[in-house]
DNA sequence: AAAAGTTATTGATCTAAATCAATAAAAAAA
DNA sequence: TTTTTTTATTGATTTAGATCAATAACTTTT
């Protein structure tokens, strides 16, 4: 994956967006986009740093969670062709709280925080897709916030295989476990149930 | 509270998120707002309706909640001097899931969707306004999330006490229980507790 | 292929909060 | 004031999911 495919990638993903784009603001933006690479596990953000960019996910996987005694609590995955940031951090400019790493290997382009802002500043075309991108963050966060609240374990896990399915092949269960929100041995029994439901696990064994 | 009143205090709010608002796009913005006034225990929204406002609450306390077979599940209290929206509904333009009503005779400016998106592509400040509005609403909402997964009940009572302080004497204690996420005889028992941790309430009767 | 390390399943027990039920306290209406 | 309605408390029981513990099924490494 070289710059100008990445690039490429990233100006249709933003002219879905914002269909009349200005080439002038695309070209400013493609400027001062950096890209960085990771490899599977390693570290992108960790609590006590500061998340100075908003990634676009060319290749690869990132996964989002907090560490509460000594457990990991996944919040979000990042699949590819995708945008991800510790937004909080990002918008508020404070440390993170949560650490960020690559379940795969990785290639992002990244804008940083100050070059972002001067884009917001200088093209309106830029602050609109900014507004835009957090709209729909707040719509994404709604909704998982629904689910919490309304649909039980079952439901949520029914849900994850329906609107991840490029995501469930490529991570082990305790992390789906973790990410809706239950025990490993809670998603286990989840699974075991759904499986007596249908018929497709329990046959008879003689004759 | 007549029309500028109202409108002044909404300019001072604006003017908080973005400094050099420029005076016409102000002036645009004030042309196009209408105001709404609503009875104590009048529904603003619900289910079924799109909300089709961004609304200033210039006096008064409104409330969202979801109607979970026969049960209202409080997500929102929106008080004097902050805006409100359904917004989820309002940025997708479907209909609301929730309903909203008001807990007290309220006045609300309103601003109306069609109105609004064309002052975000006329004027660059109305835009950034935008923006900062979203990115706000993303913060608060990740912040509930927050104390959602990983503060109790307790902790959720405590924080709702310090952070919502004005509201608290103006509301039943069942709806506080309700946006904490319990019962209202766990918030009951949750209260006991904090009343023998700290020796307030429990006194030698005789002597 | 064997060994070591992960990951997933299954069972037994525990626990926080929901639910059910009754009463008490407070507020509103008569 | 008395009555009625709404709100809050307290107790008993139930329950979904966590935790603890053991084993089994996969993967990866050697």
């Amino acid at each position: 994956m070289n710059r100008e495919d990445a690039l490429s990638i990233i100006k249709s993903f933003l002219l879905e967006l914002l269909p009349d784009l200005s080439e002038e603001a695309w070209n400013e933006f493609a400027k001062r986009v950096i890209i960085h690479k990771y490899k599977k596990g390693e570290v992108v953000y960790k609590p006590g740093v500061v998340c100075n960019y908003v990634s676009y996910i060319c290749s690869g996987l990132l996964r989002s969670y907090f560490l509460i005694d000594g457990k990991e609590v996944i919040t979000a995955f990042a699949d590819t062709n995708s945008y991800f940031s510790d937004y909080e951090s990002f918008l508020t400019q404070q440390p993170v709280r949560m650490y960020t790493d690559a379940l795969e290997d990785t290639v992002v382009v990244d804008i940083d925080y100050n070059n972002l802002q001067e884009l917001y500043s200088t093209y309106h075309d830029c602050e609109k897709i900014g507004r835009l991108i957090a709209e729909n963050l707040f719509i994404e966060l709604s909704n998982r916030n629904y689910d919490f609240q309304f649909d039980g374990p079952e439901k949520r896990y029914e849900k994850f295989l329906e609107q991840c399915e490029s995501i469930v092949q490529r991570i082990p269960q305790y992390m789906i476990a973790s990410y809706i929100g239950v025990t490993p041995e809670a998603l286990s029994r989840i699974r075991a149930r759904r499986n007596n439901g249908n018929g497709n696990v329990l046959v008879d064994q003689d004759q």
